[in-house]
DNA sequence: ACCTGAACACCGTTCAAGT
DNA sequence: ACCTGAACACCGTTCAAGT
């Protein structure tokens, strides 16, 4: 090796070489470690130690510097989920709650990478990545509706809006916590995601023909 | 009445006398009409017809007048709702699926609207006058859901969790639709809100006496 | 090839000065 | 009592100039 590429790796002083995963470390530590969700791509690049303008030369935009922490962000929750399913030997009812939790659990520790994974500067136009991150996550939740769908296996699109649902219930439960809009209403999220183990889950575990309409 | 009383009525320049009405209006008209959600207090003032310095005489900050708009966001998703269960002669739960409908449908029918009221500007510190509309529209789900609830009626910890878990459903539908969430999923929010009010709600609908635990 | 510093058009907020 | 215009400290973004 020679001495240029050594020093390339090592000295961080005006070409430093990975200055885009460096961005993307500040981000992501100004979102979960400081727990700020609104900090600005100056912050960032203070933070990383550099001018306020050599993030440009990295990402086309702000908006490109948080999709890409977004997509880290949905990937840990992919994980998040994952390890909660596969401490396996339970009955699949049982995985589908222990997911819920571990969703819920992910966005109340993590609150600002959770409201910057939704945040509204990111729906239009999303890069593939971020889709792809956020796909696998939901992936991970449908796969666990399906293995405790009791109806008809091959009726993919009712496992889909079934994951969708459970999806927009854990969704919803995160961010009314977040909001602050369960403090003073006598539930917190966790006492929300046990009733929703107890009682509102086991009826995903039954097939749709057991069900009467409404009366 | 004083030829001045008549002026400061009719004229509107320099003071106009009601500037903070005036504000709110060009504030709700920009996120009704215009559908942005982004405005800055600079548009609003604009918009207004005055300088950018004139609404500090009438709101302390630009999230005191969010405040108000989100107030009055909740007021009118409160007079939706109740306009949605007022159609009764129906069985309980087809109320609540109703309310549960209009809902979603006011949350896409005002995506920024929605979205300012859900604001994470105004997480901390809520107004007195902004907790109390969102308590008045949450209030209209909580009583549709006491009336169809046929376990022990005196139970009011259990309908006001089973109260927020519908919210939370029905919060997390609408948010995930406005995010752009289930474009590709295969589930548009109506399609999800029908399976809603066939499979879901229902569930609400029984005591948990009745209910299985998870096996 | 990569980074900086100045520059531009914004923003929320403050305040002396005007009516 | 209410409004304005200038000012301040920010912001995202661009670009000529530096290394």
């Amino acid at each position: 090796m020679s001495i240029e590429q050594a020093s390339k790796m090592t000295k961080r002083s005006y070409h430093h070489g990975d200055l885009r995963r460096v961005l993307a470390e500040a981000a992501l530590s100004l979102a979960v470690e400081e727990g700020s969700w609104d900090f600005s791509l100056r912050d960032v690049a203070r933070k990383a130690g550099v001018s306020h303008a050599a993030p440009y030369r990295h990402y086309e935009s702000k908006r490109e510097l948080m999709a890409e922490i977004a997509a880290q962000g949905f990937e840990a929750l992919r994980d998040a989920l994952e390890a909660a399913t596969s401490t396996s030997q339970e009955s699949p009812g049982r995985q589908l709650a222990r997911t819920g939790e571990a969703y819920v659990r992910f966005g109340l520790e993590q609150p600002a990478l959770y409201r910057l994974m939704f945040g509204p500067s990111l729906v239009s136009n999303r890069p593939a990545r971020l889709q792809d991150a956020a796909s696998g996550a939901f992936g991970v939740l449908r796969e666990v509706m399906r293995s405790c769908w009791t109806g008809d296996p091959g009726d993919e699109a009712v496992i889909q809006q079934q994951a969708l649902l459970a999806w927009a219930q854990v969704h919803g439960i995160t961010m009314l916590a977040l909001d602050g809009w369960l403090e003073k209403g006598g539930g917190d999220a966790e006492a929300l995601m046990e009733r929703v183990a107890r009682t509102w889950l086991p009826g995903f575990c039954e097939s749709l023909s057991q069900r009467t309409a409404l009366g």
